[in-house]
RNA sequence: GCGGAAGUGGCGGAAUGGCAGACGCGCUAGCUUCAGGAGCUAGUGGGGCAACCCCUGAGGGUUCAACUCCCUCCUUCCGCACCA
């Protein structure tokens, strides 16, 4: 008979909502443990990676309560978002109705899976008492400046009609439905978290238990490159230099360059560069097909035709078609020339779209000996080359020799005063000395760009903002808080701000002045209420503000977050925003939000992710309803380490139940008293179980228990054998372990038990098995005593029939003795 | 191209310098049962009758000893990307 989970995972279940076991209190006295998972957004069911997110982190909660922790382990829901509105269309309903019911189910559904939430401190996004803090979060940032709004050029997704952040465009298309993006000119709201580049860069080395990945995405996301911008002066060309420097762009301005009046051709064009030690080998220049001064240079020159026809042609590519290799090395002068300020040698003006108006200048100083996309374009084009940067390793080269650029490290030659002098060096030198000498100013470019959060949605939370024709824009004040959604809006699923065409929604006073005024009717993106609901946590039914400091204090930072590697940039890089924001404002204590940060992996079938199309999902509550949750958790964890990506095998989780029930069937035959040897194994078992739950490794953690449990079934097991597995597998199949726990006349829930000791004097074997080799091989095991002398082992050892062979008249010339474990003898 | 992770039986995986393949799935045999897609026990990397030999993506190195450390290369997955 197999044992029956139904029952008794609904029992346990409702002791534990009954109980409110789960209830976690400040406690001064005890370690506090904070865990959190992603929250899920309440799609209405669960499916199976959720399953495997939250099992990883109950199992992980269950282990620290048992362990001594005063645990924080909650659950909520990011509530609002664009599908509540599809869904609410489709099912013609209202998008909270819609939401609250999804909510209701996975609640369900979670429950089920007998997680140990706190739920309590369940928050939803999208009630007003929780975004109400986001309207007061926006309102801080605003006053501290860092939430302005800036008609720019923003991505546009046409199907969703609305605007996405630069996070948010995945390959040129939207993340949600991969439409193709967009660039639409439009007054959007942005947060200023480039303000923050510089800590969200360094700070992450202080994160040394994040994924090595992680960090890495991040770094790069924020990308942080050194270099220098330099001032290339142009020839004059033969129409007289009517323009001077007051009618370039202001951002190619060389700020304090003392060039500007000069009284000559005063047209700069500046470069950035991260390699200044090549600026001897710049050999001509290219500008990006965008770049603005392009028109000016080509006034009146035999070329503008042909260069306007190019920039015309590239114009119309996409930017996929602008990575094609072919595309690469295209092309076309521009008939006009500039000076290398280092030796004024007259190069070349070209134009290519390799170079990218969007990063740095605009425009490069190329230097195709030491640049390999340099270097092709040079060689198509019939460009000069000139090595300055010699190999140590090699000889002189010869720039006709080149087959392809050389980018490492060297000797600086036909470079002037810095020739000799190892490139390193020589780049710090000759940034300087071109800063000094108003040619250069030494830069740092960041790839990060500021957060846009507007979107043109019903669904989230409204801006708090009003506009007044005469006091312009105008905060919403924090007593007037929350700007509440209306209830009902004509939204289409389409964008185009459904809150615009609700009268009583747009229509307010101005705050200063009590002038009729309009409402923003943008709304948040949702990243917004996830970057910092972590914090609600602690305090969630604070009503003075987003969080309570004490409550923050004693439980944050998060201790251990758990969620998809889908969320290593988004998500995680607003959250350390935010938590950074916090502190500034001196509302909370800590730096980081996430000490340590666990990414499982997916959860794959037949080697391919689940998905609808593919047609291999497997719906975790069919699988409840045949094993059990139990049977499933352990199935989960024990197939595959957190990390690592799980293939799904039906026939494993039919071997994850037969183990249960091999464990339950242990109660029926108890003996009065346990045997030495088996007790032995249970104390390697509890350190070995105790060791692998504190790095996570659960499946090895749940293979020792299955040796335990196969040692059980070969010497007996006594009540005290196995009330302890009962303990150790408690954080993984907790119903069936509260189940036996009961079973086994305790009268209290087994979430209050002790976790085990192991006993280090059970630890110590008295005999010991040596592997003996002869030359790295093995040839031979003996059981001595665990303290017998060396010598008296080496005796044993050498004296060993088996060695025979291996040791026939051959002389020993040096024994390895490794205490407790080996001997190799070498002849 | 840059960055990150990985490559071990038929399969999921274990071992982080010291017996390669723990544990499980699958498979084989036996026992048990009226019967079983249940349970129990044993076996199960490859070659060989055997003694033995071979085996952790490939090749080299360090070491008494290498899945593990170092070098070169290959393959796969993920992220970023003409980022100057």
């Amino acid at each position: 008979m197999d044992y029956s989970f139904n029952e008794i995972e609904e029992k346990w279940q409702k002791f534990w909502q009954e109980s409110k076991i789960f209830s976690a209190r400040p406690d001064l006295k005890k370690k506090k443990y904070y865990l959190l998972e992603m929250f899920p957004y309440p799609s209405g069911k669960i499916h199976i990676g959720h399953v495997r997110n939250y099992t990883i982190g109950d199992a992980a909660a269950r282990f620290k309560m048992l362990d001594g922790y005063n645990v924080l382990h909650p659950m909520g829901f990011d509530a609002f978002g664009q599908p509540a509105e599809n869904a609410a269309i489709k099912n013609k309903t209202k998008p909270d109705v819609w939401t609250s019911k999804c909510i209701d189910w996975m609640k369900i559904e979670l429950k089920k899976m007998g997680f140990s939430y706190d739920w309590d401190r369940e928050v939803s996004t999208c009630n007003s008492d929780y975004y109400k803090w986001n309207q007061w979060i926006f309102l801080r940032m605003y006053e501290k400046g860092l939430v302005y709004k800036k008609a720019s050029s923003v991505n546009w997704c046409a199907s969703c009609e609305t605007t996405l952040a630069n996070e948010e465009v995945i390959d040129g298309a939207c993340w949600r439905c991969h439409t193709n993006v967009e660039l639409k000119d439009l007054e959007q709201w942005f947060l200023k978290i480039t303000e923050y580049k510089e800590r969200l860069l360094e700070d992450l080395t202080w994160l040394k238990d994040w994924p090595q990945r992680v960090l890495a995405m991040q770094a790069n996301w924020i990308g942080k490159s050194e270099g220098l911008e330099i001032y290339f002066r142009l020839k004059d060309s033969t129409q007289p230099a009517g323009s001077g420097l007051a009618s370039d762009s202001q951002s190619h301005k060389p700020a304090g360059s003392g060039l500007a009046s000069s009284g000559q051709s005063q047209k700069i064009i500046p470069v950035f560069t991260t390699r200044p030690d090549t600026i001897f080998g710049a050999t001509y220049i290219v500008l990006s097909p965008e770049h603005p001064l392009i028109k000016e240079i080509i006034k009146e020159r035999p070329q503008e035709r042909e260069v306007l026809k190019f920039i015309e042609k590239v114009s119309k590519e996409n930017k996929i078609a602008r990575l094609k290799e072919d595309v690469k090395k295209e092309g076309v002068f521009t008939g006009a020339y500039a000076f290398n300020p280092v030796n004024n040698e007259e190069i070349p003006i070209w134009v290519a779209p390799y170079v990218l108006m969007e990063y740095g200048t605009g425009a490069i100083m190329a230097v195709p000996t030491h640049d390999q996309r340099d270097f092709l374009f040079a060689r198509e084009h019939g460009l000069a080359m000139k090595i300055v940067i010699q190999r140590t390793e090699s000889g002189e080269q010869r720039t006709e020799e080149l087959t392809s650029a050389y980018e490492g490290d060297g000797i600086q030659v036909n470079s002037a005063q810095f020739d000799g002098l190892p490139n390193q060096e020589a780049k710090l030198k000759i940034s300087q000395w071109m800063q000094n000498s108003g040619i250069g100013k030494i830069q740092t470019h960041w790839r990060l760009r500021d957060w846009l959060i507007s979107r043109q949605r019903y669904w989230g939370t409204p801006i708090p903002i009003i506009y007044c024709e005469k006091c312009g824009i105008v905060p919403v004040p924090c007593e007037d808080l929350p700007v509440e959604l209306p209830k009902e809006a004509p939204f289409t699923g389409k964008g185009g701000s459904p809150l615009a065409k609700v009268k009583e929604f747009t229509q307010a006073r101005c705050p200063k002045c009590d002038a009729q005024s309009l409402r923003e009717t943008d709304t948040m993106a949702t990243f917004f209420d996830s970057s910092w609901y972590f914090l609600r946590f602690c305090s969630p039914k604070f009503e003075k503000g987003p969080f309570e400091a004490e409550a923050v204090k004693y439980w944050m930072p998060v201790d251990q977050y758990i969620g998809g590697i889908e969320h290593a940039i988004l998500h995680l890089l607003y959250s350390r925003f935010f938590t950074k924001f916090f502190k500034d404002m001196g509302m909370i204590e800590s730096n980081e939000p996430f000490t340590r940060l666990l990414t499982q992996g997916m959860v794959l079938k037949d080697g391919e992710v689940m998905s609808k199309s593919r047609g291999n999902i497997v719906d975790p509550d069919s699988i409840i309803k045949k094993y059990g949750a139990d049977t499933l958790r352990l199935f989960i964890l024990f197939a595959a380490p957190p990390e690592t990506e799980l293939e799904w095998d039906d026939r494993g989780i039919e071997g994850a139940f037969k183990f249960l029930n091999r464990v339950w069937r242990i109660q029926d035959n108890l003996k009065e008293k346990a045997s030495p040897a088996l007790v032995k194994i249970l104390h390697k078992t509890i350190k070995k179980v105790t060791e692998d739950f504190e790095e996570f490794k659960f499946n090895t953690a749940i293979a020792s228990l299955m040796e335990l449990t196969n040692a059980i079934y070969l010497f007996g097991a006594d009540r005290e054998v196995f009330s302890k597995l009962i303990i150790l597998i408690s954080p993984i199949t907790p119903h069936f372990s509260e189940e036996l726990w009961q079973i086994l006349g305790n009268k209290e829930s087994i979430v209050k038990a002790d976790w085990p000791p192991s006993d280090p004097n059970l630890l110590v074997e008295e005999n010991i098995t040596i592997i003996i080799q002869v030359n790295g091989k093995v040839r031979s095991k003996i059981e001595v005593s665990a303290d017998i002398e060396e010598d008296k082992l080496k005796e044993i050892a050498l004296s060993d029939d088996k060695l025979k062979p291996w040791l026939q008249n051959k002389p020993v010339k040096k024994l390895i003795l490794i205490p407790k474990k080996l001997i190799n003898i070498v002849v």
